[in-house]
DNA sequence: TGACGAAACGAACGACCGTTCTATTGTTGG
DNA sequence: CCAACAATAGAACGGTCGTTCGTTTCGTCA
């Protein structure tokens, strides 16, 4: 690795814990800049404008969260373990970053924005849904789960239950979150067997 | 209502709008006094500080999110027609701004930041989350919901549901999201008649 | 070792930020 | 109708923003 790209990959590093606490929009070149030890020009020079910058950070976060949460869940066994695998890794990952899921506040930065972040946020949150559905029909077929559930249901309501939970673990703080968490995951891949 | 007052709410419904779209710390004051058509100066001296009109968007939208889905909810016959009724509100309420919900924006900005702003919010959605459980309560005495369920477990998985939607409307845009959404909040109330 | 390209710096820019003053306008009650 | 006060405007402030440019330092390879 030569030295740019070591600068750049540390200067990426400390502005997705930025982000995740301050939100894109909150990353300043200044502040970043100051955060790494180095000159605001020298930090700019990396990225060239601040859009190339959040898009860049939306890069590593992704790389990071495949790195962390995708490709090690992949190595279980497949169906319902792996799922459950991805669930426990995606909901651990909200706490990888100093402010929570960087996904997350970029959602909500860039749901009304239309840009090459925005795109790359939406593709990688597909992704995800879709590696949870296709996990889920797994794990259907291998009998793991209720023949009669819908994949694609599967996600959409195992999605909406991680994010929900960052919410209520950030925001409302409620120490009985990771319980009500387990349970509503269990009673949602095993409703028929009460 | 005084023309002071008038004022106040005039530039409290531009920075709702506002703040839904660009997040709490989008709200300039300079954009926000151009939007209404005052100064800058005029428009700063009805909050005295950037911080206290952070506030005041909240509370605006605090009162609005009752005005509009609450009470109206709450003159439903009791039981689970409460419940839908309070459920159906609060996702149609997605749509009451031109950025979606308020509370999910200042939810991301505010979960890392202590001070009046957040103590606003969170009791605000707590409120909400107890406001879910007691209704559901009443219906599982009404004999509408499985007597084995838990209201704040119910309450709980509402929760999560209506922001996960929140975010897969807003961000992912998918068209299967409304049937989604009411196929999960039927598996969620009534997961034993199958 | 010396040359050359990559990497970082420092100073400056115009724009906008929140905030402070003072002055001017608008409203309203006696 | 006019005095008293509320409401708004205008100009200015120090600070930070993203960005530019010319210069200097550093790494690397012949």
């Amino acid at each position: 690795m030569t030295k740019g790209e070591d600068t750049r990959s540390n200067v990426l590093d400390a502005a997705l814990a930025m982000a995740s606490r301050e939100g894109l929009a909150g990353v300043t070149i200044g502040r970043l800049a100051e955060q790494v030890g180095m000159s605001k020009s020298g930090l700019f020079a990396h990225f060239a404008s601040r859009d190339n910058l959040e898009v860049a950070i939306l890069q590593a976060g992704i790389d990071r969260f495949i790195a962390r949460v995708v490709s090690p869940a992949l190595k279980a066994p497949r169906g319902e373990p792996r799922l459950r695998a991805l669930f426990d890794r995606w909901i651990a990952w909200g706490d990888d970053l100093p402010g929570g899921c960087i996904f997350r506040v970029a959602a909500v930065e860039l749901d009304d924005r239309p840009g090459p972040a925005r795109d790359l946020l939406v593709a990688s949150q597909r992704d995800l849904v879709d590696t949870f559905s296709t996990i889920a029909k797994v794990a259907i077929e291998e009998g793991h789960l209720s023949k009669g559930l819908d994949p694609q249901q599967l996600a959409f309501e195992i999605y909406c239950l991680g994010y929900g939970y960052h919410q209520v673990a950030r925001l409302l703080r409620d120490p009985a979150g990771p319980a009500r968490l387990r349970a509503a995951l269990d009673r949602l891949l095993h409703a028929d067997r009460a």
